[in-house]
DNA sequence: ATGGACCTTTCCACGATGGGAAGGTCAAGG
DNA sequence: CCTTGACCTTCCCATCGTGGAAAGGTCCAT
């Protein structure tokens, strides 16, 4: 990669990044994707994006496709999609003859995922609301919020009448 | 500990739990308090709950204080509250003089932490769930979820008019 | 005395992210 | 030409709470 030279190439020619096919540094890659240059890399190590060319330092080159793949993570990762899923997603982005379905099987899988975490939080937050609610929070020391917690004390006749 | 003895003790009396104090040892402590035995011993390394004492044998022994203790954690953890705010409600619980305000004000803030989590999962869910109710899911590729995952398609003309 | 259930410590892994060290490279300016 | 500072590379470590497994010691009942 980074162009094939006619002429005997210079050393600048063969370390800088060729503006021809807008390759940049992973650096510029980051800012353009709003993903960290750690994830990027992490990303590459864990196999969920392909490994990009690089220069003749060594240097990774993102061109404007790799970058849109990373952007594609960025907003999975906001929406909550764990690397798995992503994963999937992306394989169904670059296939060309997906189904749509597949894609929103998927989207509602993760729905149906958040609901379930959301629901578990509401329960925790409904028990503990109802606990202080019932506390009087103020400078004495009985409270019905540690009581909950300390758990149903165990009977000092081991549960017989 | 393990008693003092007032004759010359037997191998299996050093090595042996002392029933008269109820201690026990780490996997029964474990079922009686809902903690498995390895995060009882990860909440000692971490310093939640003081090193109990051992045996002869060098095993651990539990009594009722310490297995209320580890039921503490364990419902505290069951609502979901940081190690941190445990260490701290331990304490308070541990408090004689302690304010029932000061536990409640704990509560709260794990309530607003709750809150402010499920918050952002709903966020996540409603986005995801109106993308996905704009995909018709069928056999065809085009698909608006993965458009919103991609994100704005980039001006080819870096957005001058 | 033997076997199986238990205990001990220590190390490794997860998922996703950040921090930092040590060393190489690039571009700009003196 | 050389320095400087911003950038890149890899590698290791930490997080948080949990589990798994190895290697070795103990206890108890048969």
């Amino acid at each position: 990669m980074f162009q094939a030279m006619s002429a005997a190439p210079t050393r600048a020619d063969l370390t800088k990044f060729a503006p021809i096919q807008d390759e940049c540094p992973i650096g510029e890659a980051a800012r353009a994707s709003g993903v960290s240059a750690k994830m990027i890399r992490y990303y590459e190590t864990i196999g969920l994006v392909r490994p990009v060319t690089r220069s003749a330092a060594n240097y990774r080159s993102y061109d404007a496709a790799a970058i849109q793949a990373l952007r594609f993570i960025g907003r999975s990762r906001a929406l909550g999609f764990s690397m798995d899923m992503i994963s999937r997603l992306l394989a169904l982005w670059q296939d060309k003859v997906r189904s749509s379905a597949d894609v929103k099987a998927l989207a509602l899988q993760h729905v149906g995922e958040l609901q379930e975490r959301i629901a578990e939080l509401q329960t925790m937050k409904a028990a503990i609301e109802h606990v202080a609610e019932q506390c009087h929070g103020d400078h004495r020391s009985d409270c019905p919020i540690l009581d909950e917690l300390k758990g149903p004390s165990l009977a000092p006749n081991g549960g017989r009448p």
